[in-house]
DNA sequence: AATGAATGAGCTTTCATTCAT
DNA sequence: CATGAATGAAAGCTCATTCAT
C-alpha cells in the first residue's frame, strides 16, 4: 500500500517558490509524496529522506507536517494563478478570456505544478478549518474570473446554462484529466484545450468561426 | 482536522447488501466515515462505535481495515451497475443509452451511495496493487458499455471527438458534482442530467428534435 | 542524571486504590519514578518497564501521562485525608485533634504513601491548570480542619500566631520532613510528632500536664 | 502547562555574580525560568529568546544546560551565606545569632535571590551525583554554623531537641514561606522572622526579657 | 460471535548540542 | 564571540491487529 519507489529529487519540476532554497526542496519534494503516496501515508521520514537531510531538520522550516501541506497548496495556487491572471490581461473577447482560463488550468494540472494542484484536491479535507480558509482566500479572486467570463458569454447566449453551474461542469472535467491524460500520447494540449472549449461552448461553431 | 461529529447509524441509507445485517451495517458506517474524515483519519474505534460494537469484533467480519475499504467499493459498484445494465436494457437508440448512463452514474454519486461512491474515488489509492486489481476488474464491463455507446453516437456525428477522450471528461464532470450538487437546491436531478447531456452532445438540438 | 536503578514493583507499597488492578500497579510504579526521578525525567517507556507492560498499554488505562501523575496525586490524597478525618472524629480536645492531624500528616508523608504525597508536593507544577483545579478542590475540606483546630488552639492562648501563617509554617516543617527522617534511625515517629507539637504548642506543659 | 508570559530581564533582579556581564545576565533569566517553569520544562531556546541571543549562544559561556543550572545553585550560596556569615560576625550570644540565621534565610528565600535558592531546592534531584557534590561541599560550612547555634541554645535548655532535627524542622518551615508568603500582605520579614524565633525558641519569653 | 486488554511498531514533534560561517 | 541551520536521539502518543475469555 505504501509507496516506496521514489523519484529523486533531483526529477521534481523546480518552478516559482518551490526552487533549490530549502524550503523550496522540501516543498517540491512534499508535493511529489503528497501526490503519490497521500498526505496521511506520507511519513516526515519520507519526506526527509527524499530531501536529505533529517527529519528532524523538517520543523526548522516548518512548524508542522500541516504547515508543509499547506504551503504546497498556497504556492501552487500563486504560482498559477499569477500566470493565467497576466495571460487574462491579453485577451480581448469572453472566448478568448475562456480559452486562456481552459489552457492555463489544464496547464496548472498536467504542467510541472500538477503534483501540487493535485494534492490542492485530494488532500484538502486533510487540512483543518482554518488552513481551509488561508488557501480559500486566495482562490477567491480567480474563481471570481471564470464566472464572469461564463456569465459574459452567457449574455451572449453562448453557454446554455448558469455560470455557476456551468463552471463546476467544467472544474471536473478538467481536474479529472490527471487521472487520464498523458502528455506523452497523441493528444496535445492544445488539443485538449480544443476539446474542453468544445464541451463548454456546445455550438461553437455559431460564434468562432 | 478529524470530524468528531458523527451521524448516526440510522440515518445512513440501506441499499443492497448495505443492509442491517452486521456485515451491512458496517459498510455503511464505513462509507460515511471514510467519505467525511478520510479512510486513513478513520480509526477502527472510530468505526466500531458508530456501529455500536467494539473495535475486535469488526475482524470477525473483515479480516483487516483495508477489506473494509475494498468492501465499501465492491458493494458500491455491484449495487449501481447493476441498476444502470438494467436500465440500460430498455433503452432503444445510443442518445437514450446515453441518457441512461448519465442519469444512472449522477444517481449513483448523489444518491444514496453517494458516500461510497465518492470513497472509491478518493481512497483508491488506500488500495494496494491486488485490491485495485478486484474492483477494475468489475468496473470494467461498466465502462465497456459507455465507450460503446459513444462510439455508435460518434459514428452519427453526435460527438465530436475519440470515445475514449470524450468519456474521461464527463467522467470528470459527472464525478465533481459530488463537491457542489445540493438536492435541496434549485437544480433538479433531470435538470443536471439534461446539463450534462449537452455537453457530451454540442449540438444536441440537431438530433434530439 | 537519570537514575536507572529501580525498585521492583513488589517492593513499591499498596495501598487504597493503588491496588493490583493495572491501574493500581501503574499508579504505585509511577509514585516511585516521579518521587525518585522527577515527572519529566520518568519516561512512559521507564513506568511501562518497572509494570511489566508495553509503553502503548498505559494509555488503555490512562488518556496521557499527566492523567497518570493527577492520578497519583488524587489517590494519595483520598487515601490520607480519609484516614485522617476518621480519626478527628474520635479527637475531643483541639489539643487531641492537633496531635492527629500533625501525626496524620507525618504518617502520609513518612509512610507507604510518602512517595505519593512527596509528588503531590513536588510535582505540582507540572499540573496543567485544569489538573490542579481538580486537586485543590480535593484538599480543601482537608485544610479547613487544620485551620479550625489551630483557631480554637488560639482562643485558648495556645498557639500565638494567626492559625492561617501558624499552619504554613507547621506544614512546611513537616513536609521537609520527607529529607531528611529515616524510620530505621533512632526518633520514632512518635518522637517526631512530639518533637512537631512543640513547635506548634510553644508553650505546651502549661496545657498538656 | 507551560508558562509562556515571561518577565522581561530587566525586572529580574542583578546581585552579586548575578550582573550585567552576558554570563550574569544567563544566570538572572535561568533562575526565573527555572523557578517559574521547571528546569526540564525551560528549553534553551526559551533562556536565549529571555537573555536576547541565539540559543547556540549560549554554549559559548556554559558547556551545557546543567552547567547553568548548577551556576546558578552555587551563585546563590555564594552570594546568600556570605552576608549571613558577615551579619554573624556581629552577633554576640546564641539568641542573636539564631536570629541573624533565620532572618538571613528568610531574605534569601524570600528576597532577590529567591528564585534561585527555590532552585536550589525544588531542582536538586535534576543535577548529576558529581553536580550535587559541588553544591554540597559549599553548604557545608553554612549548616555547622546553624548546628553550632542550635546546639549552644541547647546547652541554655532553650531549645529542646537535638539541634540536627531541630534545624530540619525549622529549615523546612522557612523554605516553605516561598509556597505562601507575599511581601506585599500584612506580615512583614521582620514579623514572619519573630514567628519563626518563637518556634525555634518555644519558651522564648523566658529568655529574652 | 463478541469482548476489551494488550501489543509493538511507527507516528509527529521536541530539543540540547554542534559547527561552518 | 555570535549566529542559526542542522543533527539525531528520544519523547508522548496512536492504532490496526491479536487472542484469551
Amino acid at each position: 500500500m505504501k509507496v516506496r519507489k521514489l523519484k529523486s529529487l533531483a526529477e521534481i519540476p523546480v518552478m516559482g517558490a518551490l526552487d533549490d532554497s530549502p524550503r523550496g526542496r522540501v516543498l517540491r519534494a512534499a508535493a511529489h509524496l503528497f501526490h503519490v503516496q497521500g498526505y496521511e501515508r506520507t511519513t516526515v521520514r519520507d519526506l526527509a529522506r527524499l530531501v536529505g537531510i533529517q527529519s528532524g531538520s523538517l520543523f526548522h522550516h516548518f512548524s508542522s507536517k500541516e504547515e508543509i501541506l499547506v504551503s504546497v497548496m498556497e504556492e501552487a495556487i500563486r504560482y498559477n494563478f499569477s500566470r493565467i491572471q497576466e495571460n487574462l490581461q491579453q485577451a480581448q473577447s469572453p472566448f478568448a478570456r475562456l480559452e486562456v482560463l481552459i489552457r492555463g488550468e489544464l496547464e496548472s494540472i498536467l504542467g510541472p505544478t500538477g503534483e501540487a494542484m493535485s494534492v490542492l484536491v485530494y488532500e484538502w479535507d486533510a487540512l483543518s478549518a482554518d488552513c481551509q480558509q488561508r488557501v480559500l482566500t486566495l482562490r477567491e479572486v480567480y474563481e471570481a474570473s471564470w464566472l464572469q467570463t461564463l456569465e459574459s458569454l452567457g449574455q451572449l447566449h453562448a453557454v446554455p446554462y448558469p455560470a455557476f453551474f456551468w463552471r463546476r461542469l467544467l472544474a471536473g472535467a478538467i481536474a479529472w484529466t490527471s487521472h487520464w491524460y498523458r502528455p506523452e500520447g497523441s493528444l496535445t494540449l492544445d488539443g485538449l484545450t480544443g476539446m474542453v472549449m468544445a464541451m463548454a461552448i456546445p455550438k461553437q461553431s455559431e460564434y468562432l468561426n
